[in-house]
DNA sequence: CCATCCATGTAATTCGTTACATGATTAT
DNA sequence: ATAATCATGTAACGAATTACATGGATGG
């Protein structure tokens, strides 16, 4: 999954502090990613170590005070191949949604050909469930505890469409070649 | 989350080795919960400690053979006290699925407050998010870089919408009073 | 001066992942 | 016989969660 990709990202968008971080997570991406400021703080100060960021805070030692980090070109470097990497865990599609507010931020990643193998995946995903209703939730027969089972299955199907759609409508957005009028 | 739960859904609905388990999660549940084999057999190990499941497997050691765990009356009356027990956290929708099985295995559970509740929670997510919208993104000055922003936002949104229209569709199977006609 | 929020961190524990190991059963 | 698959497990490591601790800044 990957977090420091995430605050990268948040970083490029505007630098913070880890606190400022583990506020803004709560927001926009908070909902698909969740992070604790202890994780936050792990990550910001391995990152540190790699030389991704730097802390604005000069020489004065740790003390306890606010360190604002910045994006160093070894972090955008990372960020960019990161982003240029397929992710083909069940949760790909939030790996898509960091990448897209990367590529808002710095530009062109070249993302159609990771989205639309998104797309196929989610799509085989779909097949299975619909042929798991067709053979186990036949209109008839419905007893109420089969109609409970049905509506987890359909909770599944709906959210595949759900990113399919999603996924239709962001196409055109990260296409090299927009197709011809 | 609480991985022993929803084993405890699967042993109900059929029993079965920690091997079948494995292979069984992949799919229905499998999309929202995803387990290794090891995290399996560790979490039913834990489960027959206690004294919530038993493997079939009489008195022969710790032989490598087959082993088809079944649910005690301990381990059905801690499913019924975890189903009954709200989870108030972003992902209780996942929860809320593997509840809804439990209903469909062992009867009522009075799971009419839970919904609700969530339905309120997602209700209140879907608020914020439309009003990043309306404040953050108007038709007009929408650049690409924006557009590539929004679609993260609209992303939210849908997601949110889903939970809430599959909640609404819900409703009336886990209600104890059936609204009248 | 006292409470609250901002801000960062250490430590302990638990959970999840990966690698590796072993033996039993079934099919060729 | 031997390969593949079924089936269970140990060990090591890294990640995440929880509890706790510290101190500066701000507002009443």
């Amino acid at each position: 999954m990957s977090i420091q990709h995430a605050l990268l990202v948040s970083l490029l968008e505007k630098p913070s502090s880890g606190y400022e971080l583990a506020n803004r997570f709560d927001r926009s991406i908070g909902y698909f990613w969740q992070a604790t400021h202890q994780q936050i703080y792990r990550e910001l100060g391995r990152m540190a170590e790699r030389g991704w960021i730097v802390a604005d805070n000069a020489a004065g030692g740790d003390k306890r005070q606010k360190k604002t980090y910045q994006v160093l070109p070894a972090g955008r470097e990372e960020l960019i191949r990161w982003a240029q990497t397929p992710d083909p865990s069940p949760h790909g599609g939030r790996s898509l949604l960091v990448k897209l507010r990367a590529e808002a931020v710095i530009g062109p990643l070249g993302l159609d050909e990771q989205l639309r193998e998104f797309m196929a995946q989610r799509q085989a995903q779909l097949d299975i469930y619909r042929a798991i209703e067709r053979r186990d939730f036949s209109p008839e027969r419905m007893t109420p505890a089969r109609r409970l089972q049905y509506m987890v299955l359909k909770r599944g199907i709906t959210m595949e469409e759900g990113w399919l759609e999603w996924a239709q409508e962001v196409l055109p957005l990260v296409s090299r070649t927009p197709p011809p009028a």
